[in-house]
DNA sequence: GAATATTAGTTGTTTTTGTAACTAACAAGG
DNA sequence: CCTTGTTAGTTACAAAAACAACTAATATTC
């Protein structure tokens, strides 16, 4: 078997990013999944509402890269726990402007403290220079601007 | 907003793996999703039977570390497409070994020729060091052994 | 060697996702 | 204006994943 086999599985790197990814969300997942009983995309639309602030919904998908019905349903989700609000923009009736409440903002500070600790605790396997290299070549990888 | 923010959201590596991850299988999905109809716990289950020879469901799952139900799931789709045949183990007749058939090994060679392009294009955006250490992080990361 | 526990794999049910079709608001061209 | 096109967001339905409960075979233990 494998006669010619310069392909190693486990080299391949969709392969090895989804493991990667996979791995390191679960360790994360039971903080916002215990705790507050979210879904990614929640956490993910919390993030980026504490991180940049007011955003819309469309904003939020453009960004993180993330589908309309998913940010939909993880908006109502959020509302619904009364951790965002949510403003129709007077000059485009169409949209709205989402903010996170107290609550959620509170929520958000939990949970940036645990993503920063885990963070750390991951990075501390690999030299400083190696992180580096792993989060620009993760972003390159991910189409994010540097 | 974000007092003493020493946190960026595109730099929490969970968030940056899952975007990269999510967007390097994107590229290789549509290989085995349009020409075979395969989802992505099917092409890993190929992939593995190609790679390593003939294995047990257990055997796949512990190696790769999908959920037995997912690998069932696979199993039979990939026998219903005439991919992969099962033999009961007679020492033990509660497992089966699955082999490729020569359908099946076709199919994987095809897709290897793809995911090995499809590599090759990735790394070609970085240095050969550069790779070494992604691999070797990712590979911890995803608790494999080196 | 019968009773209990474990293991390999499957099936059923509930969540979550993906996709397409929809509503409502706005924009443009005639 | 008023038809046609586009956009922000929602909803409905189909596909897939997660989780629990199951069957059948093997181990264990008393």
């Amino acid at each position: 078997m494998n006669e010619k086999d310069d392909f190693a599985l486990q080299d391949f790197l969709p392969y090895l990013l989804n493991r990667a990814a996979e791995e390191s969300s679960l360790g994360f997942q039971k903080h916002y999944k215990n705790r507050y009983g979210m879904l990614r995309t929640e956490w993910r639309v919390l993030f980026h509402l504490g991180n940049y602030g007011q955003m819309t919904a469309k904003e939020i998908g453009a960004r993180a890269k993330i589908h309309k019905t998913k940010i939909s349903r993880a908006v109502a989700k959020l509302a619904e726990k009364r951790f965002v609000t949510r403003t129709r923009d007077e000059n485009d009736r169409r949209s709205e402007h989402l903010a996170l409440t107290p609550a959620g903002e509170a929520a958000y500070k939990d949970l940036r403290e645990h993503a920063l600790e885990f963070d750390t605790r991951i990075c501390a396997r690999f030299t400083t220079g190696e992180v580096a290299i792993l989060r620009y070549m993760l972003r390159n990888l991910a189409g994010i601007e540097p």
